[in-house]
DNA sequence: CTATCCTTACCTGTCGTTAAGTAAGTATAT
DNA sequence: ATATACTTACTTAACGACAGGTAAGGATAG
């Protein structure tokens, strides 16, 4: 305790980075183990297997992002809280990189290693930005559709941007007009999202 | 060759089910192997290891699409090749739906399994749409300040649609609001997509 | 006879998981 | 104060299953 982090916390931050790049099963508990400097089996120690490793880091960054937004949006108005639901969620995944990537691979399998308590946690961030969508349609200010797909072209888009970094940059060098655009950080990103899903949803008087 | 499909044909199908539900290092060679008909060493005959099998897999299908969305923008302005090419690709991951799930898992881990010729390859379609953006913009139509949010807007929708859908129903257990939309499918989200997208980009007079 | 297309049998390495053991620390009883 | 009992936080060593990969040989068709 004298150190900054306990043995377990200095687990679950690694085992972060470790199912961010790999995905759940991509990752070894061997290459885990050696870089916190325990053994495997010391992983056996502290949780039950591999599931309840991973769970608990999902859902410490789930707890956190529904604490973030939360807090971040204080607005009365739903186009303003909506302004507001983009950046704080754009602001929390630069912070966390890695919940990034984990939640990226979790959608590209369809949420196959996710417990039924992650879901959960997982749907309070969805069903506030559902709320401020639904909201702005019965006060008569946002026309949409399809919420849903709203919703899609958000979290997607962040999710994505964070780790496609390296792609995009290989990607890059066989497109021209690529390599003339510079590359928005995500807080232009959310910027320019909430500018432009915010006029696409706009009622026009 | 008496039936429709040689045995190699039928191993680059299956194999590309099983790339888009376990991703590249979730999948087993054995299991290709024995839901083919085939023993393991047979996919040594045809692939000369696992990375060419998944190269071979990934490159048909983007080949694929490069001509897919070639053949679909026929309109001579910008707003209506844009329309075209978001309806277009749209389409394109509604009869491959596999191939949008390994694009979700080659997101999610940033092109890790990507060779420079599959990267090269994927750069033509995402070529496509920018030299659209660019054009709408050199001709006034359209303002963006930073086309590659449009470009990650569309891109990642559509993926991330055809991937979540089991997802997407847990998650709505838990929203008392999603139960409510019905789910779009994919045309309904291309159509939507493009709409709101033109909105978003369009320069007002 | 020969090329194509495959099978059998096997190797090596790594995976998640477990059993068993241990050094160090804490709590309690005397 | 000290012996005893128990917990915490690991390690060592091994398990069976399965991974990707290969060498050698057999079947089949032209």
């Amino acid at each position: 305790m004298i150190k900054g982090l306990s043995k377990k916390e200095k687990l679950l931050q690694i085992a972060a980075r470790h199912f961010s790049k790999h995905g759940y099963e991509g990752v070894s508990l061997d290459a885990i183990a050696k870089e916190v400097g325990i053994t495997k089996a010391a992983i056996y120690y502290h949780f039950k297997d591999k599931e309840a490793l991973y769970e608990a880091v999902l859902l410490f960054r789930l707890e956190n992002l529904i604490v973030h937004i939360k807090a971040s949006i204080t607005a009365e108005e739903p186009e303003e809280k909506l302004r507001q639901y983009i950046e704080s969620f754009g602001a929390f995944l630069e912070e966390y990189p890695c919940f990034a990537a984990i939640l990226a691979h979790e959608f590209a399998d369809d949420g196959k290693h996710m417990s039924e308590k992650a879901v959960q946690t997982l749907a309070q961030p969805l069903g506030t930005l559902t709320a401020i969508l639904n909201e702005g349609i019965d006060q008569g200010v946002f026309t949409i559709q399809n919420p849903f797909a709203v919703q899609l072209m958000i979290v997607s888009s962040f999710v994505l941007h964070q780790t496609t970094a390296g792609l995009r940059k290989r990607v890059a060098h066989y497109v021209q007009e690529f390599a003339v655009t510079p590359e928005p950080d995500i807080k232009d990103l959310a910027k320019t999202l909430a500018t432009k899903i915010i006029k696409a949803i706009r009622k026009e008087q």
